[in-house]
DNA sequence: CTTATAAATATTGTCGACAATTAGTCTTGA
DNA sequence: TCAAGACTAATTGTCGACAATATTTATAAG
């Protein structure tokens, strides 16, 4: 028998610490929307060859962070009003099928866990309110566990792995803190109760109502500007 | 001011021809399902360096046709049915978002063309019969067009991009000529009728169905077996 | 004969260099 | 002053070689 086949840590290879070092400041804005990378700069700086970079850099435009030009390079993907609500619509769709799948699959275990991050949430929320950040992380690890409940790899990978980071980017970006925290935790709430009730019918409209709300926040917001 | 703007070819890299070639082998079932990707072998065969073949799979593998363990290798995903049901909720989802914005956005010339294509499909399916490849082909380019007519940039990335090449290489792999040709006509009707009406809440409930049918058609076959 | 260990082989990860292309600078002419 | 073209510099595309890891084969012990 091998050693430790569970706890054996899969072995990280340079380009693998290098892109998820990337990926956060990219996501956090550390390095900026729409400006173009040098390789021969990030490859100095991180002390690495450009082919290992360039390992790196690939996988990022495979997560949508990044866009390629031949012959002129990678540049991070410009954060638009338009683009950030086609991701919106996005993930209306395809939330809305993760939680209803969520509500078939789901264990109770997790179903409880979710709860009680939920308490969680609105006590921090209402201990210091203004914590902007932590409310938004909260927000989206909420949403992260339902698309991990709905148990479709596919979507998963979709929002998990790919659409989730881009939702963060704008978020550090254009600083997302809404005066919609405390609709937005009664909307949690009544999903996982649709949820608990498998109800799946209903929580994923009640998702998708969820979603749709924010997206039209933004939209109106944009029209009084 | 730059000689032709418009006309210019997007210059082909080495890594961009490989890529295309490489994706049509894996949907075409070339190279097989689940197998092992050699990176000497590949490189020996295109005549080209691993550096700019390894450019080419990093790309298969955003695409979600290829998957890569570290110090491993690449490997072709495996499909499965269950794989399968997954894309197709994931479709069902999309898709009928794809189809509401669709009918709100799509001009008037688009949607002509989309009825011409259905007729052209009718026709060429009841004078040969039996061109299951023909059918399952059209199909796809009716699906493909309503995707590009709902005008979201991320779907039609999500989808035209990267799922229906998986959906294509499934089609490939496993035939999936099924007696729903005739119904599925009707139902492509039905949908670009609502499209017309710019009935946007009924198109994507149509869409839905029909996505939703097949889906069951095979869990229906899978069972029986 | 099976299992475990060790050597040998093959494959992937990483590197630096050169070729091809693009971007920038300078000159020249009107 | 501006524009077009030539020249220079910088960047990306591609290559082959070496190092690190995994796989296979060979060997030895039980």
């Amino acid at each position: 028998m091998q050693p430790n086949t569970f706890t054996a840590p899969p072995k990280l290879t340079r380009a693998d610490t290098v892109f998820t070092d990337l990926r956060q400041r990219i996501v956090e804005g550390d390095i900026f929307t729409g400006s173009k990378l040098s390789e021969p700069e990030l490859a100095k700086h991180y002390e690495i060859s450009r082919s290992t970079l360039r390992d790196a850099l690939s996988r990022l435009e495979g997560c949508g962070l990044l866009e390629r030009k031949a012959n002129i390079g990678y540049r991070v993907v410009t954060l638009s009003t338009e683009q950030l609500l086609e991701i919106f619509r996005v993930r209306e769709s395809l939330e809305g099928t993760a939680c209803r799948l969520a509500a078939k699959n789901m264990s109770k275990e997790h179903i409880d866990d979710l709860r009680k991050l939920l308490v969680i949430h609105n006590q921090t929320e209402s201990l210091q309110q203004g914590e902007a950040y932590m409310q938004e992380e909260g927000d989206l690890d909420f949403h992260f566990r339902i698309v991990m409940g709905s148990g479709n790899k596919l979507l998963i990978r979709l929002l998990c792995e790919e659409l989730y980071y881009l939702v963060r980017m704008y978020r550090f970006q254009f600083g997302m803190a809404s005066p919609r925290a405390k609709k937005a935790f009664r909307e949690h709430e009544n999903i996982i109760q649709a949820i608990e009730d498998k109800d799946g019918e209903l929580a994923e409209i009640l998702m998708r109502r969820h979603i749709s709300a924010s997206r039209l926040n933004v939209e109106n917001r944009m029209n009084t500007l």
